[in-house]
DNA sequence: GCCGTTTTCGGCCCGACTGTTTTCAGTCG
């Protein structure tokens, strides 16, 4: 399933890139560009839409792109597609993700120069015939250029727990910028999305250039790429790897409108825009303007408040439905970053992990934490040394041992078993059944009938937690060939908690399918995953993704306390 | 191409920066 969601979009995506390129009105490129976003965050299946003729009700689907699906399901093909992508060479769209070259100059170099793909672009750049054409010049040619450098190297977004790692720096080194009033992060990262493009920064300080100077000059900084009044960009070296690190300076009274500008999503600010407009009132980075009369822009509460929105938590800002709810006073009480009161997914040296049970045990009462569960691999996971039965019942008595010591946190036994490619569990039910909670996972044949064998597992009665129910990896592995609405719809049936696993590179189940499941009534649990001491800080980007999904905290189970827990496992 | 308790036509968010220009176009977010 699933699949024809991703086609489609996909193919939206290319008619509007394809039409921006041809020059056609702005509008109607931006009209095939949201219709690809609200598929590609649809969790309903687009073909059963069309066939209980649904598909109008999605708010940026209309007769004309309805139609289209209804084309290409039906046939496999979409006359508007091939008609848009007529004339145009196979790589050449691609190009626009090179920063400063957009669809104009493309087109320019196309039918001016005959430019096709990367080579031929570095070709016409090499050579200086890019330069001479109308309106270009050396300086524009010279940013292309750089743009292709980044985009040879860089062809990833930033993964959020690095992004924030950065941002923790860049805004440890500006508090000490001379003049600086008051600092954020904003973005994507304030919104706690799973991968992060650029990291934004933004500043409250009357000095503007003084202060993009100091941020010039930070350590680190290879390039800069812009330096102006109340904006800087810079390329930033660490290790390895380079970031772009944007900042934007305001004034204090402008705050809060900045803040909530440069949060975004882009799409909750057109919305946002749209209302303001509405209700005769001008939204920028500046403040709520009536006429020439500033109403509001200190704060993010009084922005949304003048126009008669409560304040809208960032995780939630991404136009799926927050404005609507904020208007309605309807917004979620949604789960809190100090809400978790334990984790049910912690290896250690029994299985691939590297801290012992009892170092995780310490680290876990610091956080703390009133449970935790040790959920070491099991036998058929070899490349992870998994447990044998006798060696899981070893770790249990070990844990009895631990427990009589540390008597302020209850250690769960546990287990995070195999589900195998022949469907069966790793371990048998009469081991399970001692178990305080299993969890149950794919490790192995991604694409051996992974629905079917998630199923059968959420049937057994002593499976609690279903792990990283999709199974991808953040810019490394599509995932499991898996009906995921399948899986919950079982999860749903046999009351089984579906985990959303916080370890950065995971982040399973992402946000939509959290707020899937949470409509669907299925609770969920967030776990880290952790494999020493230190992951067991991962917690804050799951519930981020929770927040992301409108969670709040009942919908999640590791916000019980201990007596509440031990009820509802029923231990 | 989408959308509608002011519209089924005529709107569709807003501004900064850069580079190439003699007042603006392109790109980005």
């Amino acid at each position: 399933m699933n699949n024809k969601n991703k086609e489609l979009a996909q193919i939206f995506y290319k008619i509007a890139d394809a039409l921006e390129f041809k020059g056609e009105q702005v509008f109607r490129v931006l009209a095939y560009r949201k219709a690809a976003r609200v598929i590609e965050e649809l969790t309903d299946d687009i073909e059963e839409l069309n066939r209980s003729g649904k598909l109008r009700t999605i708010p940026g689907i209309g007769e004309g792109i309805a139609k289209k699906i209804d084309e290409y399901l039906k046939t496999g093909r979409m006359k508007k597609y091939e008609e848009a992508m007529r004339g145009i060479p196979e790589e050449l769209l691609e190009l626009l993700n090179i920063q400063n070259l957009g669809p104009k100059t493309l087109a320019l170099a196309h039918k001016e120069l005959g430019v096709k793909n990367l080579a031929d672009l570095k070709r016409v750049i090499e050579n200086g015939s890019l330069a001479k054409l109308f309106r270009m010049g050396e300086k524009k040619v010279e940013n292309i250029k750089k743009g292709i450098a980044l985009y040879e190297q860089a062809q990833r977004r930033i993964p959020i727990d690095i992004a924030t790692k950065i941002a923790d720096m860049v805004v440890s080194y500006l508090k000490n910028a001379p003049g600086l009033k008051n600092i954020s992060p904003s973005g994507s990262l304030r919104r706690m999305k799973e991968t992060i493009g650029d990291i934004d920064i933004l500043v409250a300080a009357k000095n503007g250039a003084k202060i993009v100077e100091y941020f010039t000059k930070m350590p680190g900084v290879i390039q800069v790429l812009a330096a102006g009044d109340t904006k800087g960009s810079v390329i930033v070296k660490t290790e390895d790897e380079t970031f772009q690190v944007d900042i934007r300076i305001v004034d204090e009274d402008s705050y809060g409108s900045a803040l909530q500008y440069f949060t975004g999503s882009k799409d909750h600010n057109v919305a946002l825009r749209t209302l303001a407009k509405e209700k005769g009132l001008k939204l920028s980075e500046y403040g709520v303007y009536k006429g020439e009369k500033k109403v509001a822009g200190r704060s993010e509460e009084e922005v949304y408040q003048i126009l008669g929105l409560k304040w809208i938590p960032p995780e939630l800002r991404e136009n799926r439905g927050e404005i609507e709810a904020a208007q309605k006073d309807t917004l979620p009480n949604l789960i809190d970053y100090n809400d978790i009161k334990g984790d049910f997914q912690i290896h250690t040296v029994n299985s691939d992990g590297s801290a012992t049970i009892e170092e995780m045990v310490k680290a876990a009462i610091e956080r703390g934490y009133e449970y935790i569960a040790i959920t070491d691999h099991s036998k058929s996971a070899n490349y992870a040394n998994g447990l044998t039965v006798d060696r899981l019942l070893a770790e249990w008595d070990e844990i009895d041992r631990l427990q009589k010591r540390y008597k302020s946190i209850k250690i769960l036994k546990a287990t995070e078993v195999d589900i195998l490619t022949s469907g069966k569990l790793d371990f048998p039910d009469k081991i399970l059944a001692q178990a305080d909670i299993v969890v149950a996972a794919v490790h192995q044949g991604f694409k051996h009938h992974v629905t079917e064998r998630l199923c059968y597992a959420i049937e057994n009665p002593h499976v609690d937690i279903i792990a990283h129910p999709s199974g991808r990896l953040i810019n490394k592995r599509e995932g499991y060939e898996v009906d995921l609405e399948k899986v919950l719809e079982h999860a749903r049936k046999y009351q089984k908690i579906l985990e959303i696993n916080a370890y950065p590179n995971r982040l399973d189940l992402n946000d939509i399918w959290a707020k899937r499941a949470k409509e669907m009534g299925i609770k969920l649990a967030i776990n880290t995953d952790a494999h020493n001491v230190a992951d067991l800080a991962w917690m804050r980007f799951g519930i981020g993704i929770a927040r992301r999904g409108w969670l709040e905290k009942a919908d999640v189970i590791n916000t019980k306390n201990w007596a509440e827990l031990r009820k509802y496992l029923k231990l």
